[in-house]
DNA sequence: GTCTATATACGGATAGAC
DNA sequence: GTCTATCCGTATATAGAC
């Protein structure tokens, strides 16, 4: 039994794991949040972010008015601002959070597997199930990109580089145990990464496939260009 | 001699299109354009577009400013204001310009072939080699497409759904003549737009490799897939 | 045709009442 | 802890001189 996971198993375990994050966000800005209250911080942290979210996936970050956002989070426009600094530190704060988590769990995922086959697999499973949990926000990260300020900027960069890097690896090590074919690494890579962001940018074109189906379609795109046989 | 197309040929045949880019332009909007030489149009609605890209792709749309525009394209505030009505009006005028060019191009390179597999490849070398020369309005339009106004954003869809549904209906032929084994069509689409994509969403990440280069990569890991021996 | 100066509006952020 | 009212900067767009 190497490979039981399917999204219905990988969501339950997420949602398990998704009270850390508002935890984690309140320790790291204790400081700068001006309310005593720590339950009414992660409600309403909680109620901001899915509306900046969603005003931002509509028409871009800057261009939602923080009014917007005080009518769509239910809190008024003054009561924001004791949650945050300014609109950039809300920012900062969402990316902080997401960011850390998503990183975190794709460490988890790949380090369960050894075989190059499966950690593949595990790495391409695991940033699918996350963008499909997390699709706003996988969107707006894209999106937001070149919209950050230079530190946070420079941690997005980063954060991007790992997890190609991290791709390439496999494939490199597939390859140095005669299980992958010779193929451009780099190149194989980053039409991986293209499937997989395709999946986050257009989700509405995916509608009548699930996400296990789309794994499986990316798995066989992928195995069949490295001359792989089918796992299951 | 089926296919001598490399992209310094296509761009050598593209300059020479590209003159009654502006002139079509000039003419759709002459009512709304203050200044009276034509060719003072031309010129400076070049420095415009151009400075409007450039400006745009850093900070997006929304965050440049007129005063920018106006510094960048070396055009004074207010004499930007002779070549169009508002800023919207500006981004309508350079949308439907490139809009209508791509679509143009790539229907006229598709039917000079018949075969699928090679309807295919042009459809896919052409989307690839535009996207090369034009790379900053693609990136453009790819990002700035959920700002657009009602109008501009239906002919956007309607643009991409149709270059869409001609992959596919190509890839069903293909599939109908028994050239390409039978995949899933749709999926399949996706993920050569996926790839078509990438290549001018991170331009810079594909600094060491050709356009001719990942011509061949995309076209032999879709070949791979459906399963059609290497045509060159 | 192009410039500078300005009218007008709107956005981020804060003050202070409750 | 949350609200309303407001300050202040900056953005678009225009008016009118050259």
């Amino acid at each position: 039994m190497t490979e039981p996971m399917d999204y219905a198993l990988f969501k339950e375990m997420m949602t398990i794991s998704k009270e850390e994050l508002y935890l984690e966000t309140l320790a790291e800005n204790r400081e700068s949040i001006q309310i005593k209250k720590e339950e009414t911080i992660i409600k309403n942290l909680e109620k901001i972010f899915k509306a900046t979210l969603k005003i931002s996936n509509q028409k871009g970050f800057q261009a939602m008015t923080m009014r917007e956002l005080s009518q769509e989070a239910g809190i008024s426009l003054g009561a924001l601002y004791a949650y945050f600094k300014s609109k950039d530190d809300l920012l900062g704060m969402l990316q902080n959070q997401r960011r850390a988590f998503v990183s975190r769990m794709l460490e988890k995922e790949i380090e369960k597997q050894t075989q190059p086959i499966l950690r593949l697999r595990a790495m391409i499973r695991t940033h699918l199930f996350l963008s499909e949990i997390m699709q706003p926000w996988f969107y707006f990260s894209f999106m937001e990109a070149k919209n950050l300020g230079p530190k946070e900027k420079k941690k997005a960069i980063e954060s991007d580089l790992w997890s190609g890097n991290l791709l390439e690896k496999l494939l490199i090590q597939g390859q140095a145990e005669k299980v992958f074919k010779n193929r451009d690494t780099s190149l194989t890579a980053e039409a991986i990464k293209a499937m997989l962001q395709d999946w986050y940018l257009k989700r509405s074109k995916f509608r009548t496939i699930s996400v296990d189906r789309y794994f499986e379609f990316i798995m066989e795109v992928v195995e069949t260009y490295l001359g792989v046989a089918a796992t299951i």
